[in-house]
DNA sequence: GACGAAAATGTAAGCGCTTGCATTTTAGTC
DNA sequence: GACTAAAATGCAAGCGCTTACATTTTCGTC
C-alpha cells in the first residue's frame, strides 16, 4: 500500500515529466540550462504534483539552505524586536528564512546558540555587538561561517558590522546635556559586563564630560538591569544622594522611563528640577509626560541593512562590509538648561 | 590537499573512536542502547573533533528536524514579541529550535509562509488565532502537520488551540463597563477581516450590550490599523458626535492609549468626562496617566505551554489538546462610574 | 564449561537532492 | 548533406545520517 501523504519527490517529477532527475534539479535551481520545451514539461508536473524539494536533501547536496539565523537578548525588548522584525521581511523577500535564538540576556549561552544555529545550517549569522569570547569569534572563521554584528559599530573594528556608534551617539547628547549648563550628571547604565552598547554609551557620555574639563570619576554611576523598575530604583537612588545631578542621563528609554515614573512618585519635576534623558527613542518616549529627550536610532533599516549586507556575503563569497548608520538627536521635554 | 575546513563527519567520529558509525549514531540519539565503555570512547571523540551533526543529513535520514516554525503578524507588537519569546525559550529548552516568519498584518501572505517552513522542514506550526482559508487548514491535514493555533481559543473549536476565549474575556468587561453605569458605548476596534481576534472582542461587547437590553447596533464602532494614531483619529471621531459615548471600549490597549493621547489633546478629562479602556495589558499600560484600565493576558505563559503542547503533539503523535487560559480584568485609573 | 537470551555492535541500504562528466541533440557553416 | 561547436540532457556518484537486520559479545544458569 503506498503512503498516500509521502511527498512527491524529484523522481515523481521527473518521471511525470518524462526527464530526467537532473533536468528536473535545473529546472529548479538554474532554468536557462533547460530548453523551453522541457521547462514547460517540468513545470507542468511540478504543478500537479504539487512538488515542494526537500528541504534536508538540498541542504545536504548543495551544502546551503538559505537560512539565516539570528540571535538576540529577547524580542521582548522593542529595539531588537523591530529590527528583527525589519530584518526577516527582507530576508524573505530575498527567499531567505529566519532562524531565531535568544540568550535571555545570559550572554554564557550565545556560544552554544551558535553553535546549533550552524548546526541548524544556517547559511550566516546575524549577531548583536561585539563583545564574546575570543573563541567564538574563532569557531566562526575556523568553520567559515558568514556573520553580522548589528546594533553597533566602531570605526577600524576587526568585525564586520553594521549599526552605529554608540559612543560618539551618547557623546553627542552629553555635549549637549553640557551645554545646557548641567555640570553634575548623574548615570544610569544598563549591565555593561558583556554588553558593548552599554559599555560604548557610558564611555560617550565620559568622553563628552572630559572633554568638557569635568572629572568621568565624579559622576555618580548606577547599573541597573533592564527593566522600568530598576531604572526606577536606580534613579531614586541617585537623587537621595546629598549633591544629587541636575540631569540623569540613562543609557536606554526603558531606564529612563523608569526614572521619569520615579520623578512623579518622588514629586520632584522633570524638567523643571532634574533633567532626564534616554537612548533608543523607543515608541513610548513620546506617550510618557513630559516627553523623554533620547538619541533616535534606525532600528528597522539597520534590520534591512543587515540582511542585504548578509545576503551579499554569502552569495558573493565577499568579505563583510561595514556600515555606520547615523543617529540623531530627539530634543524633547525632559531636558532643560541648568 | 584535505580540506581543512571540511567539518567531521560520523564516520570520522566513529574512525576515532573505532566503532561504527551505527555505534555512533546511537550514542547521539539512543545513549543507553550504547555500552559505558563505547559510550566513553564516543563522547571523547566528539569532543576532540568537535563534532556537531550535520542537520540536513539527519533530516533527510530521520525525517524529523527538531525545528518549529512560527508565522505572526509581527513581532514589534508587544504582545506577540513576548509570547514569542518565551516560546522560544521553551523550545529551546526541549532542544528545538524556532523557525519565523511574520506576515506584516497581510494574512494573504500567510499560506505561502506556511508553504516555506513547511517546505524547511518545520516539524510543526504556531498560527495565530483561527480565521484562514480552508484550504490552508486542508493543506496541513493532507500533510499531516502537527499544528497549533495561539492567541485564541474558542470552546468546542475543530481545530486544537492554546489561548484565552477573546470574546467572553472583553464580555466580562463590558459587563463591568455597564454595570459602572455606563449606557452609551464606543468602541474602537481592530481591522476585524481575517482577524477573528478583533471580531470576538467586538463580539463580547456586542453580547454584553444585548444582555443589558441595549442594542449592539447603536454603539458606535470604528475600526482602526494598530496603530496609536488610529487610535487617536478614531477617538476624536467619537467624540465629535453629538451624542458622545460616556465610555471608549479599545480592543487593545494600543489603540487605547492612542485614545488616552487625544483625550488629553483636545482637552477630554479621563475619566471624568469619559471612560477608556483597552485589552492586552501591555506593559505600557501602568506607565500612561492615567493607568489604564484593561484586560490581562497571560502571553507568557501561552507561549511557554503552546511549545510544551505542540512538542507533545509531535513526539507522542497525538491529536493536539486546546487549552483555555483565564483573561484577568485590570481595573486601573481609565474607567469610572458614571 | 556449555547454553540461550539479551545486550551491544556492525553492515549496508537508503533518504532526496545536486552536479561533474559523458552523451546526445541542436544549430550554424560551408 | 557533412561537419563542428554549443546547448541540452542523462547517468550516477556522492552528501552525512538513521535504522532494519545480521552478527557478535556478554551474562546468568545449570
Amino acid at each position: 500500500m503506498p503512503d498516500t501523504f509521502a511527498q512527491p519527490t524529484l523522481e515523481d517529477v521527473a518521471r511525470a515529466a518524462e526527464v530526467s532527475t537532473a533536468t528536473v534539479s535545473r529546472f529548479l535551481n538554474t532554468p536557462d540550462q533547460v530548453s523551453p520545451k522541457a521547462r514547460e514539461k517540468v513545470a507542468a508536473a511540478v504543478e500537479k504534483l504539487g512538488y515542494t524539494p526537500h528541504f534536508g536533501a538540498r541542504a545536504m547536496a548543495a551544502k546551503r539552505t538559505q537560512t539565516i539565523g539570528a540571535i538576540i537578548p529577547t524580542m521582548e525588548n522593542a529595539i531588537f524586536a523591530r529590527g528583527l522584525q525589519a530584518f526577516q521581511e527582507t530576508l524573505n523577500d530575498k527567499g531567505y528564512t529566519l532562524l531565531v535564538s535568544s540568550t535571555a540576556y545570559r550572554p554564557e549561552l550565545e556560544a552554544e546558540q551558535i553553535r546549533t544555529l550552524i548546526a541548524r545550517g544556517a547559511d550566516g549569522l546575524l549577531l548583536i555587538g561585539y563583545e564574546r569570547d575570543p573563541a567564538v569569534y574563532n569557531y566562526l572563521h575556523t568553520r567559515r561561517i558568514p556573520y553580522l554584528l548589528a546594533w553597533a559599530h566602531r570605526e577600524n573594528a576587526a568585525h564586520t558590522a553594521i549599526g552605529f556608534d554608540n559612543k560618539s551617539a551618547m557623546a553627542t547628547l552629553a555635549r549637549h546635556v553640557i551645554a545646557q549648563g548641567h555640570r553634575n550628571i548623574g548615570v544610569i547604565s544598563g549591565i555593561r559586563l558583556g554588553n558593548d552598547r552599554a559599555t560604548d554609551r557610558v564611555a560617550g557620555i565620559h568622553l563628552a564630560l572630559a572633554e568638557a574639563g569635568l572629572d568621568p570619576a565624579s559622576a555618580p554611576l548606577i547599573e541597573a538591569p533592564y527593566a522600568f523598575e530598576s531604572g526606577a530604583a536606580a534613579f531614586s537612588n541617585l537623587m537621595r544622594t546629598s549633591n544629587p545631578p541636575s540631569v540623569v542621563m540613562c543609557i536606554n528609554d526603558v531606564l529612563a522611563i523608569g526614572a521619569l515614573q520615579s520623578a512623579r512618585d518622588l514629586g520632584i519635576k522633570v524638567p523643571q528640577e532634574v533633567s532626564i534623558t534616554g537612548f533608543d527613542d523607543i515608541e513610548l518616549t513620546t506617550l510618557v509626560t513630559p516627553k523623554l529627550t533620547t538619541v533616535h536610532v534606525p532600528h528597522r533599516t539597520m534590520g534591512s541593512l543587515a540582511a542585504e549586507e548578509l545576503i551579499a556575503q554569502i552569495e558573493e563569497k565577499r568579505p563583510g562590509q561595514s556600515c555606520r548608520l547615523d543617529s540623531a538627536l530627539r530634543l524633547r521635554d525632559t531636558l532643560a538648561p541648568r
